[in-house]
DNA sequence: GGCAAAATTGTAAGCGCTTACACTCTTCTT
DNA sequence: AAGAAGAGTGTAAGCGCTTACAATTTTGCC
């Protein structure tokens, strides 16, 4: 069964009786191969359970069957469950699935145009989640002759998908509104360069916005900046409650800030939301465990979506169609942590 | 700078005025190389910024120059943790890394021994991250040629490195033993085909050696069962406060059935430590957050050093010493679930 | 029925690298 | 000082696959 040596497509060859070539062919599903000629590999192929060198078929010009995935990190929340979902679907599209992580590195850039364009003779596409990249550097992808495909980036090249994240921003701030609320502060994450959180400035529109329909304006000092993470929400909620005014109810734009946000208020014996009303945006499983409410976004889904535009793009590289662009729907989820202010 | 004209061996050979052949050998370093010749490739091959073709290397025979990482998910906290420190020594070790999740499909065998040793083609080790092999798999891996390393595993015919399970739950229930609790329950993993949690086992020997380390028993009332997840946690303990008799103490087998056991009490007005005492094993990053008691263990750590014993193999192929078993230090952390029972 | 066009299949030349093996030079031996 | 042993280097034969292009067979049509 297992054979020790190897199976090369010259024994099928053989035992279906054509030539290597024609295998070749009927192999890979390419046209002007007879039904006759490609049911006799299909037998043989599945016989001697050949399977097919991906050195040998890259070295020759062929395809790597494998795709990249480049995140800024695999540890976090979000991008570990859209790396498995993605890896879900490279897998079932009998693609490998290579994993570039870049630990917000300076080395980013190295790594892309090392490694990346290095790794365009490794593999035949990559996913970007939410990767910082330079117009330069889009440009360079872009004409690497690598399928690319992207998830929560905008105004690239190449097939996109994420969710509104103005509008996320618009439903939370929105939901504290109408419930009665109007002194409102909002934890917004950095932008930086080495973290890449592309949608904080978005989600700062969308509050800004929300607020602007209520006909209400942004208090620059209600606005604070923190990293997107459990301690830079604590660290900013604490900064709120030592040195600016306590609003009556805070947006947080990522569920662990809002995180962090709550634990800063534990530290100083208030809770939410009976001193001040919290929401995040993300659903993170926590956040049902801690009755965080919240704008939930598909997390899952955005992988699996852009994965399969990805193999899509791979597996017809005939049809040419523009790069898409798909915005996937976030939804209120009320918990315990908002609520009527009187 | 970046040419889109691949720079092939041929390009160095030429540069350098020597033999494509001893170019090979002297980006290899292989013995049998002048100094002077060595110095004449590395300089060429810097100059014109050549990067081997890791198909064309392969096919020759050479190396792939890509690892596999088999887990049985990539989001679970562990798993991310894992991949994402074993990702990073594999990338500066020049290798790439191939995820491989498993998503507990009955499928696993055949991920193993169609894709995998398929993968055999295709990376040159493999680290397996608490995959629950059978026995003849486990042969067969280790027949394959393939470097293999893993986490969390336990005799295996190969480099394993992760915590002593039986002493981090002696470790946990010990506490609860010091602090006066003799009424203890455990809410223990399942020890499934499908989940691979291979070290539920073990850890329920640690309960039970602690509590004979104490001359108590363990009441088999007070043993449950359930997932080792926040669900599974939940549903543990209310099984627990409902149906049956409830303890001044409870040792759960990872923080997130800790996480849920602490929610299933809040359902029912009770709280830790006040109502009972709760402890868990991992240190998840939540558990400082809801300040639990818990058994850490260094995660990144374990995937870090299985990561480079791997790498190890691979590059002093030579040094074929026995395969090494090796145990990381856990460390109990008292929070605020646990107090003295008066 | 005969010939061009279309469909099918085969031939052979690489892809970029590794590696046995052959070949030069250097060093040691004695 | 001559031959053996070794160090350093080059030659050439693949690894298993893809792909022009050539060869062959089939089909369609006047």
């Amino acid at each position: 069964m297992v054979k020790s040596q190897r199976v090369t497509i010259q024994d099928v060859a053989v035992l279906s009786g054509l030539s290597i070539c024609t295998v070749s062919r009927a192999l890979r599903k390419l046209p002007n191969v007879s039904e006759n000629a490609q049911a006799k590999v299909s037998d043989a192929a599945a016989k001697l359970g050949y399977k097919p060198s991906s050195a040998a078929s890259r070295l020759a010009g062929g395809s790597t069957g494998s795709i990249a995935i480049v995140a800024p990190t695999a540890t976090a929340w979000f991008f570990a469950q859209a790396v498995e979902a993605a890896e879900e679907v490279f897998g079932d599209s009998g693609f490998d699935t290579v994993l570039v992580s870049l630990r917000g590195r300076p080395s980013v850039k190295q790594k892309v145009f090392g490694d990346l364009l290095g790794l365009s003779q490794r593999v035949d596409g990559v996913l970007l989640l939410n990767v910082d990249l330079s117009e330069s550097e889009i440009a360079l992808l872009a004409a690497s002759g690598l399928a690319v495909a992207s998830v929560g980036m905008t105004s690239v090249p190449w097939d996109n998908v994420g969710i509104d994240d103005r509008h996320a921003a618009w439903q939370a701030t929105s939901h504290l509104l109408e419930l009665g609320h109007w002194d409102l502060a909002v934890l917004s994450g950095r932008e930086t360069q080495e973290n890449s959180v592309l949608t904080a400035g978005d989600r700062l529109k969308g509050f800004g916005q929300a607020l602007k329909d209520h006909h209400l304006t942004v208090d620059p000092d209600l606005v604070v900046t923190s990293n997107s993470t459990i301690d830079g929400g604590r660290k900013a909620m604490n900064e709120l409650i030592a040195h600016r005014s306590l609003p009556t109810a805070v947006f947080a734009d990522c569920d662990e800030a809002a995180f962090g946000a709550l634990m800063a208020m534990r530290e100083h014996g208030m809770s939410a939301p009976k001193n001040v009303s919290i929401i995040g945006i993300d659903d993170h499983p926590m956040s049902w465990f801690l009755g965080l409410s919240t704008v939930a976004q598909p997390v899952a889904d955005q992988g699996a979506f852009a994965a399969n535009l990805l193999v899509d793009r791979l597996q017809n590289a005939d049809a040419l169609n523009e790069p898409s662009n798909h915005f996937l729907d976030t939804k209120l989820i009320e918990r315990k942590t908002t609520r009527r202010q009187r």
